[in-house]
DNA sequence: ACCTTTGTTAACCATTTGGTTAAACCATAC
DNA sequence: GTATGGTTTAACCAAATGGTTAACAAAGGT
């Protein structure tokens, strides 16, 4: 592993757990087992190296959103892919959805990056799908905003909030695990079961 | 307007929008338009004062949903009346479940409070009623904690990462606000079109 | 009037923090 | 071997930051 890959590495895993604002460079050369200056050597600054992070972190999970939402499939196998693929990867990294939504939420600089960046979750294609079938009598009428914004809540709110989730329904660790793994399942059959006619 | 509650309010508006290591000391008195050392003559330090905006903010949330958690009503009923008094009341308090969220995930401290706090929204009985509903064949047989879960999610999401959701579905603030307008009615009938049989 | 308590401020302080510098290290080419 | 280039480090620096101090003003009680 370069010296490069140890820093990019300790930096994902000190500003995933702990944002922006709170972590310090001193702590992520610790965690990467080298001097404070290599981190300036290899990346300008802290606000690059944390675009960094956050840029490989985003290209992570919008290439596959758009994968479902732009495929040749029904809008109810879209949601069952979906919700499985979605939650399969987001169980291997935790951090990711809450680590985005939050410095999404908090940093307005990175919002115009969001928006341009050309992987962007883009649903332009589900919404009119969704309205066609709504049309041909497949699916109930309604919003078809409402439901791809049904769509993310279900899958990822677990994610984005875990320790109000685990607090509030009373989860240890493995538990909110294995409700994760049925999630997969449940969540598309409550939203398919909501909205098939 | 006592200088106290002036400080309380810099506080709280810098402390949501930023969160708690992104703020600075100088920034809320300034805000609140007074030295900084009355901020630690009216609050012992940087911690306690951010600790009675959580409070204060958990505060105003959790009793309410209680409330609804802990009525007489049948589940169907509980559905519909928590997705409409918590997104109305979200709508006017915007900036409260992802501060709510965002330092619980961030702030191991605040995770021990938040689960003594004897105002912890806690879904206990709503749980029972579920399987009770179950059994005498109102509801389809599912997992009770994945729907209390499905009614998290459905309401609280859109609020807790509003900059992802209106960059994804691409809405303008109003359009956001409308969205959600229509999302109390709309989060409970889709979950209870699922859930009924 | 005088003293005490409470509220408020400017100036100050110690520490932390992101970032820099100049020297040392070390592999490779000559 | 030693010159050369990238790599790594210890020491350092200026700015920012949370917090303190001492003086001052306002209000209240006697």
């Amino acid at each position: 592993m370069t010296t490069e890959e140890k820093i990019f590495n300790a930096a994902r895993t000190i500003f995933q757990t702990k944002g922006f604002a709170a972590t310090r460079m001193q702590e992520i050369a610790d965690e990467a087992g080298i001097n404070k200056a290599m981190l300036h050597y290899c990346f300008k600054n802290k606000e690059q190296l944390f675009e960094a992070v956050f840029m490989n972190a985003f290209g992570q999970l919008a290439p596959q959103i758009n994968l479902i939402f732009n495929s040749e499939d029904s809008v109810f196998e879209k949601i069952q892919k979906f919700t499985e693929s979605y939650i399969s990867f987001v169980i291997e990294n935790p951090f990711l959805p809450q680590f985005i939504i939050q410095e999404l939420n908090s940093n307005p600089g990175f919002v115009q990056k969001f928006m341009q960046n050309p992987n962007k979750p883009n649903p332009q294609n589900l919404l009119l799908q969704i309205e066609k079938e709504i049309e041909s009598g497949i699916i109930k009428p309604i919003n078809p905003k409402q439901l791809v914004l049904d769509i993310l809540s279900m899958t990822i709110f677990a994610f984005a909030a875990p320790v109000m989730v685990r607090g509030i329904i009373g989860l240890s660790e493995k538990e909110f695990h294995t409700l994760m793994q049925e999630r997969k399942t449940h969540s598309a059959n409550q939203i398919i079961n909501a909205i098939k006619k």
